[in-house]
DNA sequence: ATGAAAGCGCTAACAA
DNA sequence: TTGTTAGCGCTTTCAT
């Protein structure tokens, strides 16, 4: 077993100093490449710190310096592979910069957030990456004191508190509305998750009826659970609202994992699809397109929003002034299913 | 635009004590609800901590305690839903607790590991959390001289640095060989992703070949691509391996993605499945549920593993010593794919 | 119950 | 090119 006690004192900057036989602001200046250090000392430092397995104490050095490059991504869910996908995107340019991604999960829950944030402050991050631009009251007055570059990723339907880097989800609801409209379905229903909570599905939504009413229709039937979106949960949603409303010819749903979930009980069910059933959903996963008839959805560039919000913390940081709202816009799929 | 210059200094323990009237140790006190403080005195440090907006520095308290609260969790992939579960246990474990997670990826390759694995030393992590029991040696030795605990997770088979919590990916593969096998399959193939990087799949498949091994059976064919496992991957691969060989009775493929990839070339192209075919994958990923014939697979216990990591770690922390490895086991899923 | 002093490990600023 | 000094913001220890 791994002993905890007796900690022994670890080795410091000071400890390579004196077996290099310099200083240690000597020392810190090697390990920060700085220039003005002659080839000779740079190499006894070097050994030094190699025979003594010498690693820097990132804490101190922020603790001075008041820069931790410690960065803080909340997001609302580690449950499907969308924030993932941004958390990734963010983390492969955080990395390569050295700088050090902190992780929170708001569970798409605002007040929660709100707790993240408090908590994440007392790091003092060098920057943060949120989702959505919809934030408590506190959070929105923490984020706006805070000194550092804040971004938030994934929509563009609102005033951001400082840099935004996302697409419009209203629009996205809307052109998928009008598709259907478009395409000559009439009877159209949705089936989504928690609306109250995903506020970016509820901008879809919204959108998505405006369409709809631009063209003389309404939504005639929903779906909407007090639960997570997920495969079963769309399969279950649209055999239910099928079940009421058989006459339904096309159904919008909340994101293309519910969408995914509905086509699946297409299939079990013999619903032709989309002959009787038009289906369309949102995110453009991989799924979509490995189904035997490749969802229409819309792709949003979650990767890329996730890199962008990072580069552009990095620029500002880096003294830069990148452009304080990004609305990278996003890929209409025009599939099999509609 | 946000003002980057004119930092001014942040508010100290110092300032609120002064407020206060009270010895900035009071404060301290106050802050970490020591017993030592009269009720008056806690009422008007608040006060001032409340009026001043007043948030502890951590990177300061940390330094001087050597507790960072900081959670080094670094997995091989965000790429799919599986780690992003692992994580997901962790952190709501982490966050109650008051730790943060600090994350890195490796994408599925060692050395990138070790590189993570030494930046990370840097800020003095309190815990680990890495996936798997392969290391490089000098990722080994780092993490055998780090102080904090550490916890590999998903996997079982092999000598853990300190603490595993996770299955056995060998016997997994071998008690889906031998349900095949025990179903009648003779002619069996495999599809799967870069096993070279993933070894845990490459486990799997080792323990998969043992199992037809005793039954006097062989993989016929196999498909392997050098990219990562992904819905379309398994779907191309399949349609791949039984363009050349059409006899099989039996795929199994590395994981769920694949596999669920796989079900739908045969619902795509008209494969008869479990009859012609039988699908066996791994993970029990959500999507293998709702698809219209249920997934054979085995459900890894992956929010499980990352809670009980964490969990583990806060334990040793807290001065106890939990069980140094967990075999949690896996739940068989037996589908309508075989 | 409260405070003073010292120091965690580092770097900015200045001096030599 | 190198070293000295001071201090980042906190907590530990010891004193009162």
């Amino acid at each position: 077993m791994k002993e905890q006690s007796e900690q022994t004192p670890s080795i410091t900057l000071e400890d390579v100093a004196r077996l290099a036989g310099v200083s240690g602001m000597t020392v810190s200046r090697v390990l920060q490449d700085h220039v003005n250090v002659s080839e000779q000392t740079r190499a006894k430092v070097q050994a030094a710190v190699a025979a003594l397995g010498y690693v820097p104490n990132r804490l101190a050095g922020a603790l001075t310096t008041a820069k931790t490059r410690l960065i803080a991504v909340i997001v609302p869910s580690l449950s499907n592979i969308v924030f993932p996908e941004v958390l990734r995107g963010a983390n492969e340019c955080l990395e390569a910069a050295g700088y050090q991604a902190v992780i929170g999960v708001s569970d798409y829950d605002l007040e929660k957030e709100e707790r993240i944030i408090a908590a994440m402050r007392a790091w003092r991050p060098s920057g943060w990456i949120l989702a959505g631009l919809e934030h408590t009251p506190r959070a929105l007055q923490m984020l706006r004191v805070v000194r550092s570059p804040v971004v938030e990723v994934m929509d563009s339907d609102g005033e951001p508190i400082d840099m935004a880097v996302g697409f419009s989800n209203t629009q996205a609801g809307r052109d998928t509305g009008q598709f259907l409209a478009d395409t000559g379905r009439r009877r159209v229903g949705y089936v989504g998750g928690d609306l109250c909570r995903d506020l970016r599905a509820a901008k879809r939504r919204k959108g998505f009826e405006q369409a709809l009413a631009e063209n003389g229709l309404e939504l005639e039937a929903s779906f909407t659970a007090q639960q997570a979106s997920s495969f079963l949960l769309g399969r279950a949603g649209l055999a239910q609202l099928l079940e009421r409303h058989p006459d339904l010819d096309a159904v919008y749903f909340s994101n293309d994992d519910m969408a995914v979930g509905g086509l699946m009980h297409c299939m079990g069910a013999g619903v032709e699809v989309p002959g009787r059933l038009a289906l369309a959903g949102f995110n453009g996963l991989e799924i979509g397109e490995a189904v035997p008839q490749r969802l229409t959805t819309i792709r949003s560039p979650r990767y890329r929003i996730g890199q962008l919000a990072a580069e552009h913390i990095l620029a500002r940081l880096a003294g830069n002034a990148p452009p304080l709202r990004l609305d990278l816009g996003y890929e209409f799929i025009t599939g099999q299913t509609t």
